[in-house]
DNA sequence: TGGTAACAGGCT
DNA sequence: GCCTGTTACCAC
């Protein structure tokens, strides 16, 4: 009675996103389970390929889809499963909802680590005649996958393979790779190593220091202590093995990435009257295992943190655990430690910074309850944590929790999903919610905990709202106003710091011709390319492409061709020469692309190594300076400009959030706002810190426009090389949509992007807004099912709900 | 008619 | 995504 296994394989595309059932061999019949990955033949080739168990069933069972004689799996990568049956049935409702392949959704849940690569080998029967083609084999065999080959040669190899003198061969790769340590165990006791003493030469020195340590260690120690400690290296070790001395054994290790670091332990500070009750109704809900959301709003400085910290030690307590959400960018060793101080070692923490082994060693000390909180950015929502108390999401309307490619998912939808699952509560924080979730809150869908005041009775500090246009009048074509430069100059003689951002949307340095007005664009796409002073080049941010900075106008052969814009790099150019001796640290993608720069950089200005930190919207968030009494918006309109609905909504969290970052200890804070438009509510709002009044207008806004909240939204792309082939497809698109859908449902376009064309492709959507649209999955699903027989031709169709960009 | 290139169908 | 069998087209 052979086992069937139902499995997802790793070949995402629209027609096998589907299980399929394989034999399970004989001797694999106890040790296969759902959430294991296998490698299986998949297609006439023989070729194989990666997939995921989903189901395992005991019999086989007539398949209404499929008659054929069913193939055995190859093997089976996992001894464990890799995938607990909650994520399993949470990756098909992710697949479902967000309209992505099932084992994309699959993919993205493991560490990038358990990504299965199917590789295929040639291997030589015969020998290879022609020289060079001989030389691509190394014993016999040339990994075809891997090897970058020239088109000539893969058609010679071809040939090769039809004439029999070369056969393919496939293999699936598994990269988890364990990493292992090797520990020592003295295999003497005291009373021998006395006794064996007398029995070397006096002259051995070596062996006569092993013999010192092995006396000190008689516990089981790993080898590269003993041999840093002492004079010894490892080769004096394996000599002792093989006298009998010790004995040598590799054992798994993790890779900790804060291992160095002792970090001092917290304790759990009293909680002001607000604090308290927070932690009073999420604990309560925690108890009575009820999956409620809390919408936790506070101010900057509101102690909104320690909710987070009392909350989670609450669930610890009830002996369950807990994940927390941070976005990317707050992910700052202060946020870390600050979480690790208070829980230790059952903090396990997952963001970008790890390398592909450190994110799979913590993802294995998740799921080998090793560890009991999780700390991590957008993808840690995915953790393998088991029996959770309770899922916390800080600066919950941050945009970096939807992921912008596939699968196109929001993290605050698998948080609900998850604490629904695990019956806990959800907590969103934020001092500048979301409309969405603010709105649910106001609808007592969310319960809503209001933290107003901030630790210490601190007040914000102060914010002026600067004219730019007065200094267009003067005539000057500065970055920094009168009141900006001189509220600079007064930190630096008084050793104070400063914060500057440059709201970097759309407003980095391009390349003009003064003479006849040309500016470089990228040849692939409609963008300006940008200049980069670091590397000397032009950028093109969409496709990479990259070329020299021309010195003469490629149009009319003028001289006159100079940097246009402000990236943060002409800032700081500017900066030094208004101010000669100020010390500068730039923060911004180009010089935090580098592991480990981010951190450097902020832990150089918090030893005071500068004076000034100017940066992108990165630094408006997390960074908590003593001596940082400034911060300055160069400029904070230009995303209001921005034919997006959210722009307001952006700029104001934006100016808000950044506003915190000034004065937040003993020494008053002072915030300076530069714009072009000071009347605008989002700019008068964000100078009053004023929430509330935010949210009623930009609410009366959505409503006139029936944007978000009051109507849910959906975007469909479509791309193809030939610009007609796109846009001829999405007419058809919107005529059928038209049809299908509600009267209700409002269907704007089809357009071309704002950027229409990237990579050579040109880009039409269409975006749907809609109240109550029952079969819009149904209908969603089927068109991009129908797309997937216009592929051939070159056309892309990408749907992506509830997108956060619309251009 | 043979040889190749471009294409459509299917994968358990 | 990749493999294969089929078809279309051209040179002979």
């Amino acid at each position: 009675m052979a086992k069937i296994a139902q499995v997802i394989v790793d070949v995402p595309t629209m027609q096998t996103n589907r299980p399929y059932s394989y034999l399970v061999p004989s001797e694999l019949a106890d040790a296969v389970h759902p959430g294991m990955r296998v490698s299986v033949p998949f297609g006439k080739g023989g070729r194989e390929v990666g997939g995921m168990v989903i189901g395992v069933d005991e019999q086989a069972q007539t398949l209404p889809t499929f008659s054929g004689k069913l193939k055995p799996l190859t093997a089976l990568l996992d001894l464990a499963s890799v995938l607990n049956p909650e994520l399993l049935e949470l990756s098909d409702w992710l697949a479902t909802h967000t309209f992505a392949f099932r084992i994309s959704t699959i993919q993205t849940m493991l560490p990038a680590a358990l990504k299965t690569k199917s590789h295929k080998l040639l291997v030589a029967d015969q020998s290879i005649a022609d020289a060079h083609l001989a030389g691509l084999f190394t014993n016999g065999q040339l990994d075809f996958t891997a090897a970058k080959l020239a088109p000539n040669e893969v058609d010679q190899l071809a040939k090769l393979q039809q004439s029999g003198i070369v056969h393919a061969d496939y293999a699936v790769e598994n990269r988890a790779k364990v990493k292992t340590v090797t520990w020592v165990q003295s295999q003497l006791t005291t009373d021998q190593i006395v006794d064996v003493r007398p029995t070397i030469r006096a002259n051995a020195t070596k062996q006569q220091q092993l013999l010192d340590v092995l006396t000190t260690c008689q516990t089981p120690q790993p080898l590269a202590k003993l041999t840093e400690n002492s004079a010894l290296a490892r080769a004096d070790f394996s000599a002792a093995a093989k006298r009998g001395w010790v004995t040598l054994t590799e054992r798994e290790s993790y890779r900790d990435p804060y291992a160095q670091k002792d970090i001092a332990a917290t304790r759990a500070m009293t909680l002001h009257a607000d604090q308290a009750a927070a932690v009073a109704a999420i604990t309560g809900a925690i108890e009575s295992a009820t999956p409620q959301p809390f919408l936790l709003e506070g101010v900057t400085g509101s102690g909104k943190t320690e909710v987070y910290l009392q909350s989670i030690a609450a669930a610890l307590a009830q002996g369950k655990t807990a994940l927390m959400l941070v976005p990317e960018i707050a992910l700052t060793p202060q946020m870390v430690n600050r979480v690790r101080g208070r829980f230790g070692k059952q903090v396990a923490v997952l963001h970008s910074g790890l390398s592909a082994g450190e994110k799979y060693d913590e993802w294995r000390r998740i799921e080998r309850h090793e560890a009991a909180v999780v700390v991590g950015a957008r993808s840690a929502a995915f953790a393998p944590l088991d029996n959770i108390g309770l899922i916390v999401m800080d600066e919950e309307h941050e945009t970096s929790y939807k992921q912008d490619d596939n699968p196109r998912y929001h993290a605050r939808d698998v948080l609900l999903w998850r604490a629904k699952y695990h019956h806990a509560p959800v907590v969103l924080g934020s001092a500048t919610p979301s409309l969405e979730s603010r709105a649910r809150a106001e609808r007592g869908v969310y319960q809503s905990l209001l933290l107003p005041e901030r630790i210490n009775q601190q007040p914000l500090p102060p914010v002026t709202v600067i004219d730019m246009r007065e200094q267009l009048k003067a005539h000057t074509e500065s970055n920094f106003s009168t009141a900006l430069l001189d509220a600079l100059k007064l930190r630096l003689e008084r050793g104070e710091q400063s914060v500057l951002m440059l709201n970097r949307r759309g407003f980095s340095s391009f390349v003009m011709c003064r003479d006849c007005g040309f500016v470089l664009k990228c040849p692939n796409c409609d963008v300006s390319l940008v200049l980069h002073m670091d590397t000397h080049t032009m950028k093109c941010h969409y496709c990479g492409h990259e070329e020299t900075i021309p010195k003469i106008c490629p149009n009319c052969h003028s001289r006159r061709i100079s940097y246009y814009g402000s990236g943060t790099e002409k800032v700081a150019a500017e900066l030094t020469t208004l101010l000669p001796d100020v010390r500068i640290i730039r923060m911004d993608a180009d010089t935090t692309r580098r592991k480990g720069a981010y951190e450097k950089l902020l832990t150089d200005f918090g030893e005071h190594k500068a004076d000034i930190l100017l940066g992108t919207q990165m630094i408006a968030k997390g960074l908590d300076y003593p001596d940082v009494t400034l911060v300055g918006v160069l400029n904070a309109d230009t995303a209001l400009g921005l034919p997006d609905f959210r722009a307001s909504e952006r700029t104001f969290q934006l100016l808000t959030q950044v506003s915190g970052r000034a004065g937040r200890a003993d020494k008053p804070g002072e915030v300076f706002i530069q714009t072009f438009n000071p009347d605008h509510y989002a700019i008068q709002l964000a100078q009053k810190q004023d929430y509330e009044r935010f949210f009623r207008v930009e609410m009366k806004m959505r409503h006139l426009g029936n944007y978000p909240p009051y109507y849910y939204t959906a975007l469909i792309t479509a791309s193809a090389q030939d610009e007609n082939v796109a846009a001829r497809r999405m007419f058809e698109l919107a005529e059928q949509l038209k049809a299908q859908l509600s009267d209700t449902t409002v269907i704007l376009g089809p357009t071309p992007r704002s950027i229409a064309r990237i990579n050579n492709r040109y880009y039409y959507q269409i975006v749907l807004k809609y109240k109550q649209e029952p079969h819009l999955q149904t209908v969603l699903a089927k068109v991009l099912d129908d797309a997937q027989k216009e592929q051939r031709q070159g056309l892309q169709v990408a749907i992506d709900m509830e997108p956060q960009s619309f251009i």
